[in-house]
DNA sequence: TACAACCTGGGTGTAACACCTAGGTCAATA
DNA sequence: TATTGACCTAGGTGTTACACCCAGGTTGTA
């Protein structure tokens, strides 16, 4: 039965981490009655095993959740999981796509910038590297005056 | 002077996304003295537009928060900007290295499932495809040498 | 006996909002 | 004029997965 530093040793998180998920009910150890130290035996060393290799695998506490209580209820969690994982994998390949879109826009602004110089602010202007890259691209208005031109660089 | 929907609706985003960033100190509308609603005018409308803007090319709040402060003193912001959108470029690539991988670990497992059985939960498996997963990657523990209980008390 | 290293519960902070509550305001309509 | 419906206010909660801090109790060792 190990205490809270010795498990989170073991698997290499932090006791932070294991308090987390035990508060969670991820994790359900006994305690010991004479300190209310929390003891984790084998049944939940092989919890928080399955537990990290999910996350590892995309899954989310709240996916991993599920998938506990669905194995508690003594259904086969598998179809479940697959599932999940496709959903997931969905998911981050949308927020790949929006960052490569992203990352594109900030190299690019970026370089730009390299041959424009500093310029103090002014009344009208906050910075104008910002400024006159937003109107290149005219984006941040719903109705953005009506200029029909779309210099990229 | 615009209220929070006018102006909200004029740059395609949510009165709450105004409210927040007035909370935030990002926009100083004034205020009808009648009523205490918020109104904004063209200066605030050009820092919304500012704020929007620098948003799109991966700029936090907190990093808004201190161009504008910057350009408040009258410094010229630009430096911090160019300084600020190459880390933000760095912290981004790393994530997308690291979604990377966890992507092609999602697809790997994904694809692999697609051969292997549903299988019935029990008191040593919760998912057989999680576990069979890491323990064919063996990545979960620190010290993956298998077998051994130790301690009990 | 002192000290380090551990333990407890509970609270806060992170990012950028979305949503909800309860109640006040405004313009147009019936 | 009374009633809608759309708007406004402040303030609070929920989201994700923890990290960090607090004050105070416990354990093992020198």
């Amino acid at each position: 039965m190990k205490t809270v530093t010795e498990i989170a040793r073991r698997f290499n998180v932090s006791a932070d981490t294991i308090r987390h998920y035990t508060k969670l009910g991820l994790l359900s150890p006994e305690r010991d009655t004479a300190n209310g130290y929390r003891r984790y035996g084998i049944q939940q060393e092989r919890r928080l095993r399955f537990l990290l290799s999910a996350k590892r695998l995309g899954f989310t506490l709240k996916d991993i959740r599920a998938i506990l209580d669905m194995a508690a209820s003594g259904d086969t969690p598998c179809p479940l999981v697959r599932k999940l994982i496709d959903r997931r994998l969905e998911a981050i390949r949308e927020e790949m796509r929006d960052a490569q879109k992203l990352m594109a826009r900030m190299e690019c602004a970026s370089s730009d910038w390299r041959e424009l110089p500093d310029r103090a602010p002014s009344g009208e202007s906050i910075c104008h590297l910002i400024e006159t890259w937003d109107s290149a691209n005219h984006l941040t208005e719903k109705y953005s005056g009506n200029h029909i031109q779309e210099s990229k660089s």
